[in-house]
DNA sequence: CTTGACATTGACGCCGGTGTCAAGGGTTAG
DNA sequence: CTAACCCTTGACACCGGCGTCAATGTCAAG
């Protein structure tokens, strides 16, 4: 099938397909006038990318997922090295979870000192009694050290300007 | 005082403030020279603006409390401005932490679906206290400036691209 | 005078994931 | 033959908060 048809099946854009070749993430056949050509599998290849994607990963995340699928793996999760992004994209999200709450506290303690009364949000600032869903299991350890650690939901505390990229 | 002194006294480059008089947040008085002229109370200012961005705000979001130390308030969050901000800036980080905590509870199962045991790496990981320096990157791309709250469930906050800007 | 530290404005780069346009070629139905 | 679509590559735009050049101006010290 072309690039049109595969778009149309995946739900997505032409060029988000061609950004993905580019990308290394999906290489297509070509046919003898140039058109690139895509196996009906690759539907599956690009709906997982996408879901991993509305799933906070990154494309480069998602990489070893599609090798696995075109492996020949049924579940694109069933190799070590998916096994590895998961882990690691928990560790993100753990380390992430922690530094937002820190932050909300901090935040409504200025508020209160700001505007007494003005609290009148969520229980989330301290620890609520019934742990209802905020329990953060166990923590991991942070590995913040090359710069980038999540696919972008919070907002940047980049203040350490010790590190020039 | 010059732009290379306010920069050294506030911890921050002089690109940094250049970027700031252009945003409008701290507007510089000019010599016969054309060098740009800096209060006493414009170190305090910036400081302020440095500790907010710390803490996730934006620069737009800043402005209420710059304004705020402008009009002779000894704190800068003591305006109903400031206040507003606040509290929309707690609701989006709840609404943030709501979002990974769901991401989480997902990630977490998919992994034990595709590799049963292999989240036991979570308890054994024994986080040492404190940790400054964390560094999360990029704001979400939406979620704070459309008026497009992320309250929903798992809203992968950014692929209904469907409106142009 | 020269040097050198400091100042100016302007512009590009970065990061991710596309949207969108431009300028062209291929294919097919009428 | 032509219209009407499909496809191709290439490149700019966007968002935030700057880093980092480049080319040039200012001013005090030696």
């Amino acid at each position: 099938m072309r690039i049109g048809e595969l778009a149309a099946r995946a739900g997505v854009s032409t060029r988000t397909l061609r950004y993905y070749e580019q990308q290394g993430l999906l290489p297509a056949g070509r046919a003898s006038n140039g058109y690139r050509e895509y196996e009906e599998s690759d539907v599956r290849l690009v709906v997982e990318i996408r879901s991993l994607l509305a799933n906070g990963f990154t494309l480069a995340d998602a990489r070893p997922f599609v090798d696995c699928l075109r492996a020949g793996h049924e579940d694109g999760a069933s190799c070590p090295e998916s096994v590895a992004v998961y882990q690691r994209k928990l560790a993100e999200i753990d380390a992430d979870i922690r530094t937002l709450i820190r932050r909300r506290a901090d935040l409504a303690d200025q508020l209160v000192r700001a505007c007494p009364g003005c609290v009148l949000s969520k229980e989330k600032t301290d620890d609520h009694p019934d742990g209802r869903e905020l329990r953060l299991h166990r923590a991991p350890r942070r590995q913040a050290g090359t710069g980038r650690v999540l696919g972008g939901l919070v907002p940047a505390l980049q203040d350490d300007r010790a590190d020039p990229r």
